[in-house]
DNA sequence: TACGATTTTCGACGAACGACGAAATTGGTG
DNA sequence: CACCAATTTCGTCGTTCGTCGAAAATCGTA
């Protein structure tokens, strides 16, 4: 038998060239999602489900497939687990500079956040 | 008579320190609304209905609104006018370098989005 | 092979979105 | 005052969004 007998559909990543402004900024309106880019910025790459954001399994599979589709994240199957990693190099050909920027300024409003009563999500 | 007898309700603008990120990012992801930031991106001011997108009226006065409680613009009434503006030094006092980056990065889709049958919109 | 862990798919639901037309508001002008 | 032009408000429509739970798929392991 062969190594990977795929049975289900391989993951959809745009490609570096088709990677969508109007879609990326979408993907990063979201407090979750933003909150797992931030997260991926700091390590390479990360299982699912070890994403400390409270919202049901399904919940978080729905972000995950908004972000890898359009183009944030990329996911590599292993076994049962799904392990995302940020595209920075990709993105950062596609829109210099977007990312970071965008994460600064995410950067900017964290403290001022958690301290009003906004404690999770 | 006091020169301003206001019947309409006043405008709502964000401070500048209560600018959302998300707000803003939701704002840029629709490209009727990157038009007309991007229109304002060269003018100082301009009057609402003179912006070359084709929505209807009160769909164009809706994304201003939009835009305007985001935080990105201004509006200013004269007589029957209003005129919108964009917050360039507020939004640079909040998200440092963050509107650059993101209409460079939407000049860079602009030639390519153009040229395959995406006329208007 | 049966189980458990990980993750997705599949509806479902309510809220928000983008769009529209009709009606109302406002103010300048004939 | 009547009219016109600019714009908003209101209600509506269909779509998308974020969320969930239940069920299914996948794979390692007992």
């Amino acid at each position: 038998m062969p190594r990977s007998t795929r049975r289900r559909p391989a993951l959809m990543h745009p490609a570096t060239e088709e990677i969508d402004l109007f879609d990326v900024l979408h993907a990063l309106s979201d407090p979750t999602r933003m909150t797992i880019v931030r997260i991926l910025r700091t390590e390479p790459e990360r299982a699912c489900g070890t994403f400390p954001v409270d919202v049901a399994p399904s919940t978080l599979s729905h972000h995950f497939k908004v972000l890898r589709e359009s183009g944030l994240i990329s996911q590599r199957e292993e076994a049962n687990r799904r392990f995302s990693a940020l595209r920075t190099v990709d993105l950062e050909r596609r829109f210099p500079g977007l990312l970071d920027t965008v994460l600064a300024a995410h950067a900017l409003t964290e403290g001022a956040e958690g301290a009003e009563g906004a404690e999770a999500r």
